[in-house]
DNA sequence: AAACGAGGCGCC
DNA sequence: AAAGGGCGCCTCGTTT
């Protein structure tokens, strides 16, 4: 039996998630989908629910083909609710970092039985089916749904006690949502030249080379490094370039790229070019090409929830750090387009709204920031605001920035207050949450031992020096965490209401085929790119009103129709 | 042989 | 005076 008002609702992807909990260590290939399970309704996992239509599969009853929904259709809430993420929510909000957040855990705990852990290594990380459970451990006779109605019912009592119930339900509609349009991306995939990627990589670093054996590029680099030290040297091996740069009379730290860059040495520049060519091999060369790119298109394994701060993750294939060069492979298909939209700026407009500091609130109602900022307050010096701002978001108090900081705290108390304020909470032990109630991690108790020393006789001893250290770091972490986990709090829910406003019912719809961090990709025909630009651009402006309510803080895209991802930017 | 941490880079 | 947040993934070199 449903909970009341609760349909289950269903995607064509689920069929994913049912060759993941087989022997596929990956996403299957199109063209490998496993034969009847391509039912939809199931394959999907339990963990998703509607709390109100659309109460079927896509395509059924749906009003006529349009690539848009009419942007007056409301979208209050998002009919989703994933009972994993959201226990993961509320263990979190609740300062139990780490507990199970399993279906099966949950229920246990509500009952107070043992609690299963999450990482099981023999069962499958997801259900097989729609009303199967992930893994043994219920009660014979006891239902499923039984089970799920109870776990949900227990999920909105925990949810309406919170601090900002709305804002909390909020977020776990994003995220539930988010882990919809998750599986549909890696379902779609985003389009992949593969052809195009090994131009490039052949016209970088020469053929592709036998298996276990370096590209003709690199072993020349590696040899004309050697020259350059007089010795031969593996410019893979950190130790043993520095021993080379010592061996030359030099001596350096390690070997980072601001060390080496200040280094003058024949072999520097030829180490910078090696590092970047052996990067690109081994990251995203031809095996890579081999491992994610099937049918014209890489299908990342996205994990929603997969960072502390609410970030995406994925496992495997490296997805969300695409390097720029490699973007040339991603092109749309023939006689379709992409539409790139970034939010620029988003994280110093994101301490505008949160702070409500009406100086940064007036430089963020326009279309750059940095400018605004730096016409209030720095002499019309853009990249000293930007570095300012950036020392206060990310805790950075040396040289420049730190003196910047100070014009900034004095010009815009409140903005640099507020971070600040998570700063000292951070290094104080507590827990810090973003605007919809992301929480933070506590600090481990190796952290609270090495910290106790602070209570205690204030010499200035290594175990002092220790403490203050573990102290700043997590105030550096928590600092950063308020700006970053709001941020993907809004991501969030303009991914929702973005996919919301794309109807994938109809045929050649636009398909959402990228999300990273502040910038999605949605691959549609060329007829549809401007609405696809509109309904974006909506889809930020409903999550601004959503997330921060009336803030006059804008949240711009940069949006550009492209067939070449690499030329978005 | 496999597991691990460190050093390092690139993405946001 | 002052070590900038988050992640994934590569390689090396050591430990198990």
């Amino acid at each position: 039996m449903s909970p009341p008002g609760v349909t289950i609702a269903a995607c064509r992807s689920g069929w994913w998630w049912t060759a993941r909990a087989g022997a596929c260590s990956r996403p299957s290939p199109t063209t490998a989908r496993p034969p009847g399970r391509w039912s939809g309704w199931t394959s999907l996992p339990p963990r998703w629910w509607s709390a109100s239509g659309p109460s079927g599969p896509a395509g059924c009853g749906r009003p006529p083909p349009r690539p848009i929904r009419p942007s007056c259709e409301p979208a209050p809430a998002w009919r989703c609710h994933d009972l994993a993420l959201t226990e993961g929510i509320l263990l979190a909000y609740a300062g139990r970092w780490g507990e199970p957040k399993s279906l099966h855990a949950a229920w246990a705990r509500l009952h107070g039985l043992p609690v299963p852990d999450d990482d099981l290594p023999q069962v499958p990380r997801y259900q097989p089916a729609l009303f199967e459970p992930e893994r043994s451990g219920l009660p014979e006779g006891e239902g499923l749904v039984a089970v799920l109605g109870e776990v949900y019912a227990d999920q909105q009592r925990r949810l309406a006690v919170a601090e900002h119930p709305e804002r909390l339900r909020l977020l776990v509609a994003a995220e539930s949502a988010g882990a919809l349009a998750a599986v549909e991306m890696a379902e779609a995939g985003l389009p992949w030249r593969l052809d195009v990627h090994d131009q490039l990589l052949t016209g970088l670093l020469g053929p592709r080379p036998a298996p276990g054996t370096l590209p003709r590029q690199l072993r020349e680099l590696a040899v004309r490094i050697g020259e350059a030290f007089g010795e031969p040297v593996n410019p893979d091996s950190p130790g043993q370039v520095v021993r080379a740069f010592a061996a030359a009379g030099i001596t350096v730290p390690s070997t980072r790229m601001q060390v080496l860059r200040e280094v003058d040495h024949p072999a520097v520049p030829l180490l910078f070019e090696y590092k970047e060519l052996s990067r690109l091999f081994s990251a995203y060369g031809w095996s890579w090409l081999d491992s994610w790119v099937r049918a014209g298109r890489m299908r990342p394994e996205y994990v929603p929830g997969g960072v502390v701060s609410g970030r995406w993750a994925t496992r495997g294939g490296g997805a969300l750090q695409i390097p720029r060069a490699v973007r040339q492979a991603v092109v749309a298909e023939p006689d379709w387009t992409l539409v790139v939209a970034d939010a620029g700026q988003l994280e110093p407009r994101v301490l505008a709204a949160l702070s409500g500091d009406r100086g940064l609130e007036r430089a963020a109602r326009g279309g750059d920031l940095y400018g605004g900022l730096a016409a209030a307050a720095f002499g019309g010096d853009r990249p000293r605001a930007k570095v300012a701002l950036l020392a206060a978001i990310y805790g950075q108090t040396s040289g420049e920035a730190g003196q910047l900081l100070g014009v900034l705290r004095r010009r815009f108390p409140e903005a640099v207050g507020y971070v600040e304020a998570a700063a000292r909470a951070g290094e104080e032990g507590q827990l810090v949450r973003s605007r919809l109630g992301r929480t933070c991690p506590p600090p481990s108790t190796g952290w609270r031992e090495r910290t106790a020393a602070l209570g205690r006789a204030a010499e200035d001893d290594e175990e002092v020096r220790a403490a203050r250290r573990s102290a700043r770091d997590r105030g550096r972490f928590t600092r950063n965490f308020v700006v970053q986990a709001s941020a993907a709090d809004w991501a969030l829910a303009l991914l929702a209401a973005l996919r919301l406003r794309l109807d994938s019912s109809r045929p050649a719809a636009p398909e959402l085929v990228f999300f990273q961090h502040d910038e999605v990709v949605v691959h549609c025909q060329p007829a549809d790119a401007v609405e696809v630009v509109a309904a974006v651009a909506e889809a930020a402006d409903e999550a601004r009103r959503l997330v921060f309510g009336g803030t006059p803080v804008r949240f711009p895209l940069d949006s550009a129709v492209v067939s070449c991802y690499a030329d978005a930017k």
